[in-house]
RNA sequence: GUCCCCAUCGUCUAGUCGGCCUAGGACACAGCCCUUUCAAGGCUGCGACACGGGUUCGAAUCCCGUUGGGGACGCCA
């Protein structure tokens, strides 16, 4: 099976018309570990030859959302719509050779067979009405139709549904060119899965009935077709196939919302795989233990819990210098530049990452340490910065500007002692304090809020919240 | 409608050639513990072999059917 002197070559064929999807993502990744785990290559084809739907900005975008995917590959991207004259070219033989033909048939016409085979409950397919055509019609630019073959059944042998076979019944002659000349996606799709060598084609579940159309083009050509791998289709949660209306959908939006692309890709590979019970893979892993004959048949739920509790742990377990690389990313949608003051981001990842789910979160929630916040929250301003709050903070204010080293160790003893000193509870100190330098009733823990924010940072948000208190529980 | 495919907890799945499965893990959910906030962490609980027939000493695992779901049927890819 595997072939030592065989290269592997698989390939990730967008269209661009539209963004970087999770089914996409997941295909994609399929195929570039499928490449990587035998020494192969992955080749990212652009399958524009439809120009009334591709753009360059799709393009773009999908570039964008592999390259944060770190979805390398070997060679490419190639574009088909800058191969016309080679699809052209086997259009012409497959015509000289009998193998495919014009059809003159028009659009209203083909409507009319298909309505009338719909009513007599029959499968709508092409009739062949043109194949021994000998006259063109006057006034209508033909299609080329493929000639499918009339008998016979084209026997698939899918690395993860097994074997499949299709009778040559089922199947009618299709359009393998527009009237305007332009080649059609099965030609094309041949034509390059042949040319670019490839030796697994890897792709979605949807395609599983293309592919005796497509084998048979193939064999026409005198092509021997690659192994095929058609994987399960990524349902919503109301079991329909995924799309925007599931929620996010595009690989660039989880970007935005604060995933890791590691986290995105442990996800996506044990939706339909598994090894055991393991369930966090990193890459390495993934390149090892990754079978494509191992991928389930049947389809599955996309589940963003999952997802949200995979990334959480990503960015627990992660380096956290890593995750302070994809951090700061974060803060500068925020518009801040951690550069230009304020803690060091790797710190910030330290003492935020228990409690934020997402990288968004971690940066929102960070916001404090870099610039003042407008005004407190609400609930925990009136639950805590109140005229209880007064003498801790006082005496906070004071013990603060005298400390000699700010280090969470000591400044820890400051709030143990404070509360001491006062008879109160630690909740009773810490939680005003809290609010005070954090403007809400969440933070990381006391000491740590502290000591990332420095000394004058903490004394302008002590006098601050001082000020605050006794303008607001004056009573008049 | 026709053809193709699929079927284990709410979700992702484990379940090597049928016995070790009174079906395991993870997410979610619930409760308890820990606790200076929020979390994190620990423990416990809830919860599935779609249904009906076979085959067999024995079936989640094999066969058939039913039902349910998905996909394809385009001068889209």
């Amino acid at each position: 099976m595997d072939h030592p002197t065989m290269t592997v070559r698989t390939r990730f064929a967008p269209s661009p018309t539209g963004y970087l999807h999770i089914g996409g993502a997941r295909t994609a990744l399929f195929n570039w570990l499928y490449a990587r785990k035998h020494g192969g290559r992955f080749v990212l084809r652009i399958e524009d030859t439809d120009r009334e739907r591709s753009t360059t900005e799709s393009v773009n975008v999908i570039l964008e959302a592999m390259a944060w995917l770190g979805l390398d590959y070997d060679e490419g991207p190639v574009y088909q719509s800058e191969r016309f004259p080679r699809y052209r070219e086997v259009i012409q033989r497959l015509l000289e050779e009998g193998r495919a033909y014009y059809c003159y048939c028009t659009k209203e016409e083909l409507d009319e067979m298909r309505q009338a085979q719909m009513e007599r409950k029959q499968k709508p397919r092409y009739d062949g009405r043109c194949r021994h055509r000998k006259a063109p019609r006057e006034g209508v630019s033909p299609v080329v139709r493929f000639r499918n073959p009339d008998e016979g059944a084209v026997i698939i042998d899918d690395l993860v549904r097994g074997r499949v076979v299709f009778q040559n019944q089922e199947l009618d002659d299709l359009i393998i060119a527009r009237s305007d000349g332009t080649p059609t996606y099965n030609l094309t799709v041949v034509v390059d899965d042949l040319d670019m060598g490839m030796s697994h084609v890897i792709r979605g579940d949807d395609h599983l009935n293309n592919t005796p159309r497509q084998i048979n083009i193939m064999r026409a050509l005198g092509g021997e077709p690659p192994d095929y791998a058609h994987v399960p289709m990524i349902l919503g949660e109301d079991g329909a196939r995924l799309s925007k209306r599931h929620g996010a959908v595009s690989v660039l939006e989880y970007r935005d919302q604060g995933y890791l692309p590691e986290a995105l890709l442990n996800y996506l590979v044990r939706l339909g795989w598994a090894h055991g019970d393991q369930e966090v893979f990193s890459i390495d892993e993934m390149i090892e233990l990754f079978d494509i004959k191992d991928v389930n048949k049947s389809a599955s739920t996309f589940n963003p819990a999952k997802l949200l509790w995979l990334n959480h742990h990503y960015i627990m377990h992660s380096d956290p210098l890593h995750v302070a690389h994809h951090l700061r990313w974060h803060l500068g949608q925020l518009g801040i530049d951690p550069e230009a003051g304020g803690p060091d981001p790797v710190d910030v990842v330290a003492a935020q990452r228990e409690r934020c789910k997402t990288l968004r979160e971690m940066a929102e929630s960070s916001l404090f340490f870099y610039r003042d916040f407008e005004q407190y929250d609400e609930k925990a301003a009136k639950k805590n910065l109140k005229q209880a709050a007064l003498e801790p903070l006082k005496k906070l204010h004071q013990q603060f500007q005298a400390l000699q080293n700010w280090e969470p160790e000591s400044l820890h003893q400051v709030v143990l002692d404070t509360a001491q000193s006062l008879d109160l509870k630690l909740g009773k100190v810490a939680q005003p304090l809290r609010v005070a330098l954090s403007g809400g009733a969440v933070s990381p823990p006391i000491d740590v809020t502290l000591y990332l924010l420095g000394k004058e940072v903490v004394s302008a948000r002590l006098a601050r919240a001082i000020k605050y208190i006794e303008k607001n529980s004056s009573t008049p």
